[in-house]
DNA sequence: GACACTGTACTCGGATACGGATTGTCCGAGTCTAAACGG
DNA sequence: CCGTTTAGACTCGGACAATCCGTATCCGAGTACAGTGTC
């Protein structure tokens, strides 16, 4: 029952770039810099996201990656699933048919009632996941958060951006 | 996010134990016969749940472990904590404030929302999880299961809980 | 014959190696930019 | 002065080690039972 601490990357950095313009990209060196990570290593997360079809990456000096569909149609779920792998937590090995007493496999076609219970719970984690959608993380930090890290964030974003849009509106 | 196999081999050991009379105990070695597993390893778990107080341990030749308090009261949450660990499967590193833009802390007493919204989703997982009791499964178990399995099953805990209450009433 | 003692066998409990997965890093393929050269 | 070419630099992508956690195992501490000797 442990999350890999690439799934905090991941979603750090695919709300960071929900505040980018439509085509604009930042690149995975200017947000490993902005979360104080290794480089190398936010790239293979971000490596998953791409294969997911979360993000979409560009290759070249204005290279970088951005959301691949709007920020309301990525859900949290998309994201740690990319990350973490489809399979489900619980994985029943079927020791219940192990044992000296060796039945037929007739006798296990019910599923396992453990098994059940635990993937029903899984279900439930999953749905509250699937519910909070990226658009709605980035609008409850624009609100809540202390304006000091909002403003620092949109500045961060502003500047890395590429291809910098000067002229157009600075927005988050 | 994957769960240890551990888990298991814990519930199901829980489920076993949860059909011994009140004061009968079956070892450590028959659950790990019955279930095909290492009967050294099975002990780490087994010591897991005695250390969360679900089990309780008793030594000498006839000891073995049977459930610290009724069935109706240990649930599904209980067992997974206790071989798990009882801290959250995401944890926040905060990497939010890692940046190079360096606010102080006073920027960041509220908590990242993304950590809300993990941390929500896992409650929906643990309250799940806690709804189902030991004694739902055992019951369900009972009802559902092949009845050749179910048979088996309960001569198995028959055959090996002790002491062996060769007058008393054989239930499962 | 009954009681107390001692030895044994069986149990759990914690300390100790091993393997796989996650974490972290490096180098190569591809691509856009920009400068330089020729017309 | 303008178009083409070419070199460069920057990006992502996959392949390669180090470290940590989960897995598996072994040996020691403790306890109830059984046998034996004594009263």
């Amino acid at each position: 029952m442990k999350l890999g601490e690439g799934v905090e990357a991941a979603i750090h950095c695919a709300a960071m770039l929900a505040g980018v313009d439509g085509d604009a990209t930042i690149s995975g060196a200017a947000m490993a810099e902005a979360f104080g990570l290794s480089p190398s290593y936010l790239l293979k997360h971000l490596n998953m996201l791409s294969a997911a079809r979360i993000l979409e990456s560009v290759s070249g000096p204005a290279g970088g990656y951005r959301l691949a569909r709007p920020a309301e149609r990525i859900t949290l779920l998309d994201i740690v699933l990319a990350v973490e792998g489809r399979e489900p937590a619980f994985r029943c090995g079927e020791i219940r048919r192990n044992g000296p007493v060796r039945l037929d496999a007739s006798a296990y076609v019910k599923l396992c009632g453990i098994n059940v219970a635990m993937l029903k719970a899984e279900r439930a984690y999953r749905a509250a996941l699937a519910e909070a959608k990226l658009s709605d993380i980035v609008a409850e930090y624009m609100t809540d958060a202390d304006p000091r890290s909002v403003a620092a964030g949109c500045a961060f974003v502003a500047r890395h951006q590429r291809p910098r849009k000067s002229s157009s509106t600075k927005q988050a």
